[in-house]
RNA sequence: GGCCCCUUGGUCAAGCGGUUAAGACGCGGCCCUCUCAAGGCCGAAUCAUGGGUUCGAUUCCCGUAGGGGUCACCA
């Protein structure tokens, strides 16, 4: 009995390996390119962590000339949801960052390198565990779950590492003839990795983004096909970003641990290992504090959480781009309507530790791309927003040609409006601006210094009837409020009452903000030229009419 | 617990042996011919800690504390 028999025994029909190498060749990629890839499971909604770290991927691969592709880990079927992989892909789509290659639905892929779905691949990596066992780098273990658990427990008891390694690994050297006599008595086994690394050893690794990072060697024979004859993640790793021809594999750093694992891998299959960037995690605030932001425990760890709210997702990616790379938020300020692809990224540069994630700042980057819409703009993605999320704002906006003059209120000029960071926040900012939303609703009006109903009724009357004209221009509107003013005993300048309050019964200001709050219940709204201007005159003697009455 | 990583204002952070320690969000104030928003100006607020090394440490080294990750037939 040789290894190679062993291997042919353990896997008859899987192929040589000669047979993949050469059915996927090397990438033929100009210098520098980067070849990386977007590696989730299926197992749940797209994490804010998973978006961050698809983004570095995508942009790195998009500034060299390289790949991005989609590879789906499906290699615990356990834990799998349903059309897991169609919420990857559509909030990939959503994100405006589809791969090169991959999956691009359920069930279909695009790209030469495929399947990109692992469970697909099962073929492909028996062809190389069995070169490994050829190679006297993998054994077939018989260990049961209750040897397992007693081998630790054994572990714990002496207080030394637990695992599976050296003298612990009591399978590991069986002779050959064992090992086949129990595979042909049927017993049970799984397929582990033969280390011949030393915990006593360093080994030294440069991380892209942590840096030099010191570890022990790798030990523990890790297995590499379990029990359903899939791969685990570690082999699958090897085995696909070989045959892919990853250049730098882009993770999260709870895998900077398994590096010298990998590395071991690469080295003892021979093949070239990729180059690892470990993306600190986005973290939260709980209490004083920090964790991960969490699947169960927050909304917001979801990708579509922030569709549901209505952030642009130009936003969600400025924002993290701006976490990524702290030049960007200058960058964009100089260039805010140029494509983030433009941008220098560079993967070196990003944190090494977790960042908190401030849904404050993000709304601050959002008015931002927001208040850069037309009005025309602000309309689609409002509708398209309110189409599954708000009713009532779909029943406003589809009166098309007015609202797109409401939504053009202060837009479009050198100093657009900077108020809506997310689609929710449109209605709330609009709604006073509709006559059937407005004239048969009930509203305290908020008047303030001048509050008297006598006074604010001889206010809108002489305002309406003999001041207000539609064609006026702005400065010509604004003479007229302040002859308005003057006429009832109120100062046309405010700085004329401060200098002289007792002469007058308030100021201009105060009058202005009588018309305003009774034309639409509000103190505070966006200039009052311009409200005027799209209400109409019709609207606003019904406005005032209301307040009259009320 | 072992191993590994991290620690600059409330938050994101620049910094790479000598700086008045940038900038952004947030916060406070003032100014902007009517209120907001925006904008402009000003302000409060940071190098976890103890030892070294050095003429000089935020920066380099060691320890301590705190935080995070990882120790599966899960990824």
């Amino acid at each position: 009995m040789n290894y190679k028999e062993l291997a042919d025994l353990i896997f008859p029909n899987a192929k040589e390996i000669s047979y993949y190498e050469e059915k996927y060749p090397r990438r033929n990629l100009p210098e520098g390119a980067i070849v990386t890839r977007f590696a989730p499971s299926p197992t749940g909604f797209v994490h804010i962590g998973g978006l961050y770290q698809a983004l570095a991927a995508r942009i790195s691969a998009n500034k060299t000339g390289g790949v991005f592709f989609l590879r789906v880990e499906d290699t615990d079927q356990k834990r799998e949801i349903e059309n897991g992989i169609t919420g990857i892909v559509n909030s990939l789509k959503d994100f405006d960052m589809e791969p090169d290659e991959g999956m691009i639905s359920e069930t279909e892929s695009k790209g030469e390198y495929g399947p990109y779905r692992q469970s697909l691949r099962k073929d492909i990596y028996q062809a190389y565990a069995k070169y490994m066992i050829e190679q006297g780098k993998a054994y077939p273990c018989f260990a049961t779950p209750e040897e397992l658990e007693e081998i630790r427990a054994k572990q714990e008891a002496a207080k030394v590492r637990t695992g599976y390694y050296g003298v612990w690994a009591k399978y590991r050297n069986l002779s050959l003839e064992e090992m086949a006599e129990k595979i042909k008595a049927g017993v049970p086994y799984i397929v582990r990795f033969k280390s011949n690394g030393r915990e006593d050893r360093k080994i030294k690794h440069k991380d892209v983004i942590k840096g030099n990072v010191d570890f022990p060697e790798n030990d523990q024979d890790i297995v590499i096909i379990k029990s359903d004859g899939l791969p685990t993640y570690h082999f699958a790793h090897l085995v696909d970003d070989h045959l892919m021809g990853t250049t730098h594999v882009i993770r999260s750093d709870e895998w900077l641990s398994s590096v010298p694992l990998h590395l071991q891998l690469f080295q003892e299959a021979g093949f070239k290992a990729p180059k690892y960037a470990h993306i600190a995690p986005i973290m939260k605030n709980d209490n004083g504090n920090k964790r991960k932001l969490s699947k169960r425990k927050d909304p917001e760890a979801a990708v579509s959480y922030y569709k549901e709210i209505g952030v642009p997702s130009l936003a969600v990616k400025d924002y993290l781009l701006n976490i990524a790379n702290s030049t960007f938020e200058n960058w964009r300020r100089q260039n805010p309507n140029v494509s983030m692809n433009e941008f220098d990224f560079q993967l070196n540069k990003m944190s090494v530790s977790g960042a908190l994630f401030d849904m404050t700042k993000l709304f601050d980057v959002s008015k931002i791309v927001v208040s850069r819409y037309t009005a025309q703009e602000v309309y689609d993605e409002s509708m398209k927003w309110a189409e599954k999320y708000d009713n009532e704002l779909v029943q406003m906006l589809s009166n098309k040609e007015y609202s797109l003059k409401v939504l053009g209120i202060e837009r479009g000029n050198v100093k657009p409006r900077k108020d809506i960071a997310k689609w929710s926040d449109v209605k709330e900012n609009i709604i006073y601006m509709y006559d059937d939303k407005f004239i048969n609703t009930k509203i305290d009006y908020p008047y303030q210094t001048i509050n008297e109903k006598q006074e604010i009724n001889k206010i809108l009357d002489l305002y309406i009837e003999k001041y207000y004209n539609e064609n006026d221009d702005k400065q010509t509107w604004f003479d007229k409020i302040k002859e308005l003013s003057g006429e009832l005993g109120y100062a046309k300048e405010v700085k004329e009452f401060k200098a002289n309050p007792d002469m007058y019964k308030a100021h201009v200001g105060d009058v202005s903000t009588v018309l305003r709050v009774a034309l639409t219940g509000r103190t505070n709204t966006p200039d009052m030229y311009e409200i005027m201007q799209v209400l109409g005159k019709d609207s606003m003697i019904k406005r005032f009419e209301k307040a009259r009455n009320c």
